[in-house]
DNA sequence: ATGTATGCAAAACATTTGCACCTGG
DNA sequence: CCAGGTGCAAATGTTTTGCATACAT
């Protein structure tokens, strides 16, 4: 019952909300834009506004139902938020996001705020590569 | 002589990308966007197109004489290649730019694409924090 | 000369916002 | 009922592009 989750996060229960919630709930990729979310929307035939969809997603990252990630040419993908911090490995040919979770390269950060005088409140890191899946087709 | 590295670059030496090159030689910050370094060419009396800004530095970039830093919100910076890989940490309060080199981070990244089965082509790490200059004004 | 570069204005893009209307509690 | 949510269209901010003109070699 993922009503509660929008209450606790002191959202109303609101149509495009919870839609937008079994989006990215049932989707069959972890990783979507505010567009993949508005066209799959559409296919489900639900009349959301992607200004909507927008908002939804903000807030939900406010909420910590989500995590943002901003690829780069300047937009965003959104991923359900599972509690456990994780970075990626994007393919650069077929744009395939992987997790991973890595404690020495997140103690190391710690450590390299700290020395530059930085109280840490965020990092990302992507790495950027071909994936095993491209590298077979030549 | 700065041309040279321009002819090097195959980029006909034309006095748009001379000048942008010696803004990005002189400015006080390493870290520009395509709008400073226009707001630094019109201080400078040059009377050049901010379109044609964006183009020097997409090129430089292809050069491999400036690298180009994405920072969230879709805008990015630019800073002169100095041939020395590093990553950065940013100052969520006054935005400034911090850089640092970590070989421990930079092999755990190899070996963590290698365990993926990713051909690593690139990465980029961004440290978010409270640097020690703002930690002090509240 | 001639293939590139440039300037300008318009287009493109992802995202945000103003506002009148609708809706959940 | 009423604060908060939504849809639409228009605005935003950054970057890109089309095209006629200007320039480097």
């Amino acid at each position: 019952m993922e009503s509660q989750d929008l209450r606790k996060a002191g959202l109303k229960v609101t149509l495009p909300r919870l839609k937008v919630l079994e989006i990215l709930e049932t989707a069959k990729q972890r990783h979507m834009s505010a567009e993949d979310v508005y066209k799959a929307l559409l296919e489900m035939g639900e009349e959301i506004g992607l200004a909507t969809v927008y908002r939804v997603l903000t807030q939900f990252e406010g909420a910590g139902l989500v995590s943002r990630l901003s690829m780069d040419g300047g937009h965003a993908v959104f991923e359900l938020e599972d509690g456990s911090h994780h970075d990626h490995l994007l393919c650069v040919r077929c744009n395939r996001i992987e997790e991973f979770i890595d404690e020495v390269i997140e103690q190391r950060q710690r450590t390299i705020a700290e020395q530059k005088g930085f109280e840490m409140t965020d990092h990302s890191l992507y790495i950027y590569g071909v994936c095993r899946h491209c590298q077979q087709e030549k």
